[in-house]
DNA sequence: GACCTGCTGCGGCGTG
């Protein structure tokens, strides 16, 4: 379903389609010409009522492509009401365009609206008093207005032309996209017609689960989608290999002045050969982030040079960040950002010259996305390094470790990526969380409500679909019980909020259906450093590293949270709350296996990488695993299975349901105190597989999102077998795999 | 053995 073609030679130019006042303004700035992306989402748009995703790369012009059309239509519009809604998960980048977009509505007499929680009121005011132009807002910042503005929020969006989605990719998974996906449909039954929607991407893997995302609700024919040519860029790609030395335990800890850590090589390489120009440099956690930008500096010190070298994280304060970001972007000053995946959305970052990850990827959707934001100037190749850390081998060493997993990991990421290989939606854990929020947030704005009718309105054919009709009453129950209180059902029938449903839904906290915890504030001379986790024991004199610096606390506010700090010589780096690691998806499992069956060693990889590669698969042919799939360590018994997260973890909960204790790992799941014989006889048997619901009882934690402590065990046990059933498959797979194995 | 994102309404104050 891709756009039409080239039109025939009778039809207007797509230009000018154009409104006059925005052909006026194309040609005052300068344009030669409209790029392709531009012409096909003028066209399509146009000439086409149907929902749209328009990929194509950052700095393609994807928001004008969206916003030439549709700014023409919105100007000759006579209804009243808001035209167009644009919305973004990230604050900053509604910042960005609405730069760009208002100088557009200045000249069109369209009112453009930032509405978020750092807006400006007095134009949010304005919009309520006289619904017209373009509003670009947040999810969280749609929640509020569906709460407290219930009588007025059907004025504002209830004749909506379009809804532009940005970052869609963003949405595709996670919590928030289930809520956004919620809001859009409680958004197209304010009014008499579903207001058309158009997703913008620059990385999408699954084009049809894109699509199908966009046109949810849609009633006339599914979506079409416009994409820019991929013009694919030279990539010169390098993995580096780096050992620990023998005796360390704390690698990412501040470095001592021995400085031999493979953290300390690290940097020293990166200092040598990103010097000078712009960079991006993801290191995976923010200890790790810290823990480089701070060697980092170090070392610009020592060589009395400007530093150029800064740490970009979600606990630095927006100040840091937005500093550092415009300093990337003027590219006056070579700058390097040492960033989590706090770089991978936003707004433009300019030309980079090359892009490194510290650590083996375990998402090639993030990979993508990291060197889709390198912004490189046309005509030059894509630079990506990649740092693999291993650890010394100790004579007594798990065998696992032998297998130099890491590196491994690494060179089937690059082969997947060659593949262009991007990991597909997964089931959303979340969902029951979202659900129950929205049910609160529904049962507001009807003013109460019948259980048929919230049914009918989260459930049938919506974004909680998965719900049956048995679960959605029994999450009413819950929700109505005396120890929750969220929810209260007068004597005829109605159900209304609750003691506690009232204060919750009334709390700040209330609009995201994400998770946040308690931190401190770090200050320092009345400037906002950014926060750390409150389980950081701190108190005056204790010493921190933080945002590439070291410092000691000089005052503490425990009323308020706020540790007031000044430079010191030395810090530790505070501990960041860690739960678990990344999902790897089975595909980047069952490569790793591919790569370890075959000898060829690619060129790209350093002689480090390149021994660490052949001792890696030195000890696969050992170790006999090529064939077997067991490997008896002492007491435990590791069973690879050379599959993703998914797949081993529901594993683990049958061997454990099974009566053995057991955990999963990257590549299969360890059983401890049992032998192999003994393990192998278990999966003969649990190859019959009992019902998924009657193991949920053995996950861990089934309570992981933000309201799930109001949920009902069996909901959860329900939802959880649901999600985790089309893996069923490959689980039975994976038991057979193992019991054919020597 | 991980990361990120978001936030109302109102009273009180200062300023033009």
């Amino acid at each position: 379903m891709t756009s039409s073609p080239p039109s025939v030679s009778e039809a207007p130019h797509p230009f000018d389609r154009l409104h006059p006042e925005i052909r006026r303004w194309i040609r005052e700035e300068g344009w030669d010409e409209l790029r392709a992306i531009q012409d096909q989402g003028i066209r399509a748009i146009l000439d086409d009522k149907r929902d749209l995703v328009i990929a194509a790369a950052t700095a393609a012009g994807k928001t004008e492509a969206a916003f030439l059309p549709l700014l023409t239509q919105a100007a000759d519009r006579t209804r009243t009401g808001v035209a167009l809604l644009y919305v973004s998960p990230l604050k900053a980048l509604i910042n960005d365009q609405y730069r760009r977009l208002a100088i557009l509505g200045e000249r069109l007499d369209l009112p453009v609206v930032r509405w978020h929680g750092d807006a400006p009121a007095s134009a949010k005011r304005a919009v309520l008093r006289d619904p017209r132009g373009l509003v670009l807002i947040t999810p969280e910042s749609i929640e509020a207005l569906f709460l407290r503005r219930t009588e007025e929020v059907a004025r504002l969006f209830g004749a909506l032309d379009a809804i532009v989605i940005d970052e869609l990719h963003a949405f595709l998974q996670g919590a928030r996209g289930l809520h956004l996906a919620s809001l859009l449909r409680r958004i197209d039954r304010l009014g008499l017609t579903r207001p058309r929607r158009i997703g913008l991407s620059a990385t999408l893997g699954d084009f049809s689960a894109a699509e199908a995302w966009v046109s949810a609700g849609a009633t006339h024919g599914g979506s079409g989608l416009v994409m820019a040519d991929q013009d694919q860029p030279e990539l010169k790609l390098q993995v580096r290999g780096y050992i620990e030395p023998p005796d360390d335990d704390g690698p990412d800890d501040v470095e001592s002045d021995g400085g031999e850590s493979a953290l300390s090589r690290v940097a020293d390489h990166l200092f040598a050969n990103l010097r000078g120009s712009n960079n991006l440099v993801f290191a995976g956690s923010r200890r790790t982030v810290e823990a480089l930008a701070d060697r980092l500096r170090r070392r610009s010190e020592h060589a009395n040079v400007p530093e150029e070298f800064f740490p970009h994280h979600g606990s630095l304060s927006t100040d840091l960040r937005e500093t550092l970001e415009q300093r990337l972007k003027a590219g006056t000053l070579p700058t390097t950002a040492v960033a989590t995946t706090t770089l991978e959305l936003g707004i433009d970052l300019g030309s980079v010259k090359s892009v490194a990850q510290v650590g083996a990827p375990r998402s090639l959707a993030s990979l993508r996305q990291r060197l889709g934001r390198s912004g490189r100037r046309a005509g030059t190749p894509a630079i990506l390094r990649i740092y693999i850390r291993e650890k010394y081998l100790a004579a007594d060493c798990d065998p696992l470790d032998r297998l130099r997993l890491d590196t491994v990991r690494a060179v089937a990421a690059v082969r997947l990526l060659v593949a262009k290989f991007i990991e597909p939606p997964a089931p959303e854990p979340s969902l029951p969380t979202v659900a129950l929020h929205q049910l609160l947030s529904t049962v507001v704005q009807q003013g109460g409500s019948r259980a048929d009718r919230l049914y009918r309105d989260l459930c049938a054919d919506g974004p909680f679909g998965l719900l049956s009709k048995a679960e959605f009453a029994g999450m009413l129950k819950a929700a109505a019980s005396p120890e929750n209180g969220l929810l209260e059902q007068c004597p005829e029938g109605l159900i209304m909020l609750g003691p506690r449903g009232e204060l919750l839904v009334n709390g700040r906290d209330f609009y995201a259906v994400f998770d946040s915890d308690e931190e401190w504030r770090l200050i320092t001379g009345g400037r906002a450093l950014g926060t750390i986790p409150i389980v950081n024991a701190l108190g005056i004199g204790s010493l921190v590293g933080f945002a590439g610096r070291r410092w000691r606390v000089v005052g503490v506010d425990d009323r308020a949270k706020v540790l007031d700090v000044v430079p010191h010589p030395s810090g530790k780096l505070p501990k960041f709350d860690r739960l678990s690691a990344e999902p790897v998806h089975d595909r980047l499992a069952a490569e790793m296996f591919a790569v370890l069956s075959d000898g060829n060693i690619p060129r790209y990889l350093d002689r480090q990488a390149s021994a660490l590669l052949g001792e890696g698969r030195e000890a696969f042919r050992a170790l006999g695993l090529a064939s077997s799939r067991f490997l008896s360590v002492e007491s435990d018994v590791h069973l690879l299975s050379w599959r993703g997260t998914a797949v081993n973890s529901i594993l683990a909960v049958l061997v454990t349901a099974a009566g053995l204790e057991c955990d999963a790992h990257d590549v299969g799941v360890t059983v401890t105190g049992a032998s192999a014989a003994e393990v192998r006889a278990l999966l003969m048997h649990i190859s019959k597989c009992p019902p998924l619901d009657e193991l949920a009882s053995f996950v861990k934690s089934l309570r992981i999102a933000k309201f799930d402590k109001f949920l009902p065990d069996a909901l959860l046990a329900a939802y959880w077998a649901r999600r985790n059933e089309p893996f069923m498959p490959l689980v039975s797979a994976t038991i057979q795999d193992l019991l054919n194995s020597g």
